[in-house]
DNA sequence: ACCTGAACACCGTTCAAGT
DNA sequence: ACCTGAACACCGTTCAAGT
């Protein structure tokens, strides 16, 4: 799985070969199929080992310094994957969970846990008075994900790698969009 | 294009054949590629044909009936494209044009145009009071189209198919982020 | 000038043979 | 049991030959 996340970084995933990434993990085309049943099937176990990763630095963040300032450091997160060149792989993964089922499963198992850990902080963020309490926390954080990955894709759409705008931008959205109602 | 855009429809962009789209056009091999230079050129042509095809119903929308009902509507009009199976066709526009600057470039120029009319909506609105007088029309704009994006890849993502909820989730972001503060 | 379609180059996947 | 890598099937693209 390294040796598949360099070559797609390097190439991405259409352009890399499957004897590139053989090449790169030192092993042959039949043991590489003995692990993974397709090239999908390799973006799949990617993107699947990728989520999350950052969810345990989410939650810490947002207990000790608040919702927003925790999410703003989450997208800068995101942001700066894309400015290192792994957009077209996220896009990537979009087509691909789209289009195919069986990479799309496991990719919404670990999406709906990252929500879950989301949600989580929503509510207690929505107890200390810091988000809107009319907000149904499963919405907010969908919305704040399709948002976050929005920005992401149309700044890389654009080549525009100011990853600090991005986070503003996305901060601008986030104030107001949680911001309590009278 | 005709042609592609049903082979697409029908099979993805990956998974349908030059070979197809030659059939469904009734053309040879050498005589598509007369018109375009490579299959990546056949979706970077119709994704730029799409673009502005409902710009101008937005702007009638807009002065009739205000901001916020005019995008709903350009909204659903988007999300119905999901629906209907397009969102893979999107995902991939995206990948190939974040991947490709060849199909990027002139996708980016019709994409500039319609940023360009909804600016002038926006600053409109602004002055009709409906919009925050202190956001930047062009990143409301391209937070806007951003957020519309990523709520549709999303929901494609996850099978979910209820353009109405997706509407809802888009208006509801839209209004809190719009709205004027005091 | 424009088109045809067989041929080419390339790549994901398989499977008979090896250890 | 597991691996190898040649072979297969397939598809985007080209170009010599035709009109």
């Amino acid at each position: 799985m390294d040796a598949a996340v360099a070559c797609f970084r390097r190439r991405g995933f259409h352009q890399a070969t499957m004897a590139e990434i053989c090449a790169e993990a030192g092993v042959s085309a039949g043991a590489l199929y003995r692990y993974f049943s397709s090239k999908a099937d390799i973006i799949g176990a990617i993107a699947e080992d990728k989520r999350g990763e950052s969810d345990q630095a989410f939650l810490r963040a947002a207990e000790e310094e608040g919702f927003v300032p925790a999410i703003c450091l989450a997208a800068r997160d995101f942001f700066e994957k894309f400015a290192e060149g792994d957009g077209s792989l996220i896009a990537d993964i979009f087509s691909e969970a789209i289009r195919d089922d069986a990479v799309a499963e496991p990719l919404r198992k670990s999406d709906a846990q990252s929500v879950k850990i989301f949600m989580r902080a929503v509510e207690a963020a929505q107890q200390r008075g810091e988000i809107d309490a009319n907000l149904a926390p499963e919405a907010v954080t969908d919305t704040l994900f399709a948002a976050l990955e929005g920005i992401g894709l149309r700044r890389a759409f654009r080549r525009d790698i100011n990853t600090e705008a991005a986070v503003s931008q996305f901060r601008a959205l986030a104030e107001r969009f949680l911001e309590p109602h009278k």
